[in-house]
RNA sequence: GCCCGCUUGGCGAAAUGGUAGACGUAGCGGACUUAAAAUCCGUUUCCCGCAAGGGAGUGCCGGUUCAAGUCCGGCAGCGGGCACCA
């Protein structure tokens, strides 16, 4: 990386950002001015960007979303709105233990010295924050807010506990994550994973499943793809629950199935390996016991999943067809039956489904079509593939004949009517399990009692802290092997009891900080008036990682936070923006270690080479900053170099910010430039400018009217950037705008005014997105206001609109000339001047005009 | 496997169905300079042409339209989400 020119370089024609940055954010500071509270009298606007992790230092994934989120909310502040722009810290979770472990530092040290220094790297951001509502989800202040919640959840039963599978590090002592097992083992240990039966906190989000669902629809400001997205995780489907008799058994055996059409085609009952009736059969049966717990061991990995064949064990039994009495299923405990989706048993019908096919040719199982392609014949069979299309139906006595959807509707019809099934509607979605097996997160406020069972924590107990001495040299939770913090009285009985252990996951902890940001130092979760006042978030922005699980649930939360009376809203957050994130490419020396950026030299032909020896360097694709990859760029440096101003400009510049941006040196470099730029342009004109607020000469000559309306022409469009998201637009019209400045002579009375008309607009415009040189800028041309607190410039309307235009002349299509002519001349005269170009007439060939469109303002074709 | 998105100069990208490539970046040529940096000016989709101008061109094939990067149908490539979900 060469830097040719920066902040630091301290001559009279340099910008020297960091002492005009440094001078305005204390200004900002010392005055309040982003300091947020209720107005009645004016619209609010709640901008909020997804709130950090204290992971050490900022990256430029955040400078990016806090540059984003900071352009919102100084916009609509000029634009006359009462904004809320709070920031926080995602303060627990797993990198803190990890590194109280391996550094010996206690979590709550390493994380409140993070959250100094990325405070102090966002300060230097120059974000319009309002940082007396700055929260940290690790402090007693707020996590005690939140174990409220929890018993108020409880209480409402939306928090429940029960038994569950899970995977279980039996060398770390932990419960792990399915995306923690690798293979099959501990990601940390390599030891083989195991499922385990533990008890859970679950939140019941299912409860929520159909709003969920549904409420997604009207959340026409979030982008399509997380709402579909959101959509498939949920995962709604319709179809039919029934009860096979099983011979021998007093138990009826429900399934679900979306295909009650193809009920005439099953050949064989299958349950999961957790199925009760699977857990009965092994009581009896040792191979049904083996090829269970074989199950059990099997990883739940992707991989695992996709390379593990169908397998089942035939329990013997036999289910009979409830519309067949004489068809005699086979019922199997099979491996891909999953137990937490409906019933937990299925039928197979292996013409019509690609697992069943797969199973019943490997047990050899009667495979019969009952759906048949509208031109098949009689003798239409089933070979390596099912057949998943509509058709007609066939061998389904009454079903004959129908269609797919009509026969799913009939089967359904005659179940009903005898009462053995019903129609049913099923979700993929389960609920939120929230215990964790760790140190570093809320604890869940609730006391087990061997005669009370699990007991709230009484409210005046409140907050549960978690202790301090706690040590991280054993795997396992340090909660639960501390000497007496989990050692209490029950609540209800007075007997010895103790705490539960667990804690919340952090998911939970980001689920409400949004609505805590209203009312931040309050003693109960929410103030209802501040509530009501702030939410929902107006604007919402961060990563697309985030799409499903942490929108999700916060959803889910506020939608809890309504049923216990503490909101009145079940949406959280309004609008929805997801930008993209931010690459590098990465190098790699000639021996396959890599290099960071600073250590490489790129050359003018698109190579490069290591600086240190000149040895021949390989540029990899841009990619994903990542620390393994060394391919990152540190903000701190970046800023310290050129500044903010200049950073938050190269991030809005280059993409738009759905897409992903890549950072590359020229770029910044280009930014520096243009920053200078400005400060030159307004230093050199200083002096020749009339004074602030002097009226407009009588006489405007061409020039200076020319830049007047692109001065006008710019408010409109860049306001409609701005209003549209397309940072990137706004950027370059401001590029346009200042190339026009830069072209207008000074020395005339009019170009003088027209000049400062433009500088002072082209500040202003460009505020939201270099603030500190917009306050020096608007500084040098005799303003002692400070430019945050001034309003959005207006446009005049006549002068926005052009008075000429330029119209393309097209024959057959094709362009081959063009008009400049004064606007809205009437469809004839543009007609008669097109039809008298040389170059039209050349290419009509003599030929009459059989068609002439002609649209205003636009473009003229002939067609001969 | 299912669902979604994307594909335009060397690169990042613009373009309410109406002049494709604005703006930036990189390159090339020039000015200034002892020189470099910085700055400023010019130029840059490809092909033919001294020029005027012409031809081709938005992943590929086809369609709708006076007019298609944009709308419709099909295909390919790349990326993302979900995934034994019955």
């Amino acid at each position: 990386m060469t830097t040719a020119s920066t902040a630091a370089d301290d001559t009279p024609e340099r910008y020297n950002a960091k002492e005009a940055e440094a001078k305005w954010q204390k200004l900002w500071d010392e005055r309040g001015v982003f300091r947020a509270s209720e107005d009645a009298s004016r619209p609010k606007y709640y901008v909020l960007e997804m709130f950090p992790s204290p992971s050490g230092r900022i990256h430029m994934g955040h400078v990016r979303n806090y540059t984003l989120g900071d352009v919102v909310a100084r916009y609509k502040r000029a634009r006359g709105f009462n904004v809320l722009h709070p920031m926080g810290w995602d303060a627990f979770g797993l990198p803190a233990e990890n590194a109280a472990r391996d550094q010996g530092v206690h979590p709550a040290a390493w994380t409140y010295d993070n959250i100094a220094n990325m405070r102090r790297e966002l300060k230097g951001m120059g974000l319009s924050l309002d940082w007396d509502r700055e929260i940290a989800t690790c402090h007693p202040g707020y996590y005690q807010h939140q174990q409220a919640l929890f018993l108020d959840f409880l209480e409402a039963g939306l928090v429940y506990r029960r038994k569950s599978m899970v995977n279980w590090d039996p060398v770390d002592h932990t419960v792990l994550a399915n995306e923690q097992v690798i293979d099959g083992r501990g990601w940390r240990s390599g030891a083989l994973v195991e499922k385990r039966e533990l008890s859970q906190w679950f939140f019941k989000i299912t409860a929520f499943s159909d709003d969920l669902l549904q409420a997604l629809g009207p959340l026409e400001r979030w982008p399509e793809r997380v709402r579909l997205m959101q959509e498939n995780w949920i995962g709604r489907s319709e179809g039919l629950r029934f009860d096979f008799d099983v011979e021998g058994r007093a138990e009826r055996l429900p399934v679900f199935t979306t295909r009650p059409d193809t009920l005439f085609g099953a050949s064989f009952v299958a349950v999961s390996p957790d199925h009760p009736l699977a857990k009965d059969v092994a009581k009896k049966s040792n191979a049904a016991a083996d090829f269970i717990a074989e199950c059990q061991r099997m990883g739940t990995s992707e991989a695992a999943i996709e390379q593990a064949e169908k397998r089942g064990h035939d329990t013997g039994l036999i289910a009979t067809h409830p519309l067949l009495p004489g068809l005699r299923l086979p019922v199997y405990i099979a491996n891909f039956v999953l137990m937490d989706y409906g019933t937990g048993a299925i039928f197979g019908c292996p013409a019509h489904d690609a697992r069943d096919l797969e199973f019943a040719r490997k047990y050899g199982l009667p495979v019969r079509p009952v759906v048949f392609p509208k031109d098949a014949g009689a003798d239409f069979a089933i070979g390596d593939e099912p057949y998943t299309g509509d058709g007609v139906l066939t061998h389904s006595q009454f079903l004959d004949g129908l269609g797919v959807d009509a026969a799913k509707s009939a089967m359904i019809a005659r179940m009903e009517e005898t009462g053995r099934g019903e129609r049913t509607v099923n979700f993929r979605l389960r609920d939120w399990g929230v215990s964790r097996q760790r140190y570093w997160g809320c604890p869940i406020p609730v006391i087990h009692c061997g005669t009370c069972g699990a007991v709230p924590v009484p409210r005046d107990q409140l907050p549960v802290v978690l202790p301090e001495d706690v040590t991280f040299d054993k795997p396992g939770n340090p909660l639960e092997r501390h000497p007496t913090w989990k050692h209490v009285n029950c609540p209800k009985c007075g007997a010895k009891a103790v705490r539960e252990t667990d804690t919340c996951d952090t998911f939970v902890d980001s689920s409400w900080y949004f609505a805590r940001f209203c009312s931040p130092r309050a003693d109960i979760p929410v103030v209802k008036s501040a509530v009501d006042y702030w939410l929902p978030v107006d604007q919402y922005i961060g990563g697309v990682e985030h799409a499903i699980l942490h929108l999700l649930y916060s959803r889910f939360f506020m939608r809890a936070m309504h049923k216990t009376g503490h909101v009145k809203v079940d949406e959280p957050f309004a609008g929805l923006f997801t930008q993209g994130m931010v690459l590098h490419e990465s190098y790699r020396a000639a021996d396959g270690k890599w290099l960071y950026p600073e250590e490489v030299q790129l050359n003018a032909d698109g190579s490069a080479t290591q600086i240190e020896g000149g040895q021949p360097v390989t540029v990899g694709r841009r990619e994903v900053m990542s620390k393994s990859k060394k391919n990152v760029v540190q903000p701190g440096a970046i800023i310290e170099e050129f500044g903010a101003d200049t950073a938050r400009w190269f991030v809005l510049s280059d993409s738009p910010p759905e897409r992903d941006l890549e950072w590359t040196d020229s770029g910044i470099q280009g930014a520096w430039r243009f920053t200078n730029r400005l400060w030159r342009l307004v230093g050199a004109l200083a002096d020749v400018l009339p004074p602030a607020g002097t009226p407009a000469p009588g006489q405007m000559g061409d020039a200076a009217m020319a830049l007047r309306r692109t001065v006008h022409k710019s408010i409109v469009q860049l306001t409609g950037d701005l209003e549209s998201f397309r940072f990137n637009r706004a950027v370059a019209r401001a590029y346009e705008f200042a190339n026009a400045l830069g072209d207008l002579k000074p020395g005339t009375p009019d170009a003088n005014w027209a000049l400062r008309e433009g500088l002072e607009t082209i500040v202003r415009l460009l505020a939201p997105m270099m603030p500190h040189l917009g306050e020096e800028l608007w500084h040098k041309l005799g303003h002692s206001t400070l430019l945050a607190e001034m309003p959005w410039p207006e446009a005049d309307a006549a002068l926005a609109a052009d008075d000429q235009v330029t119209i393309a002349v097209q024959v057959q299509g094709k362009l081959r000339a063009t008009l400049v002519v004064a606007k809205d001349m009437p469809q004839k005269e543009l007609e008669a001047l097109a039809l008298a170009e040389e170059n039209v007439l050349r290419f009509m060939e003599g030929k009459p005009a059989r068609k002439v469109i002609v649209v205003p303002n636009r473009i003229v074709n002939i067609v001969v």
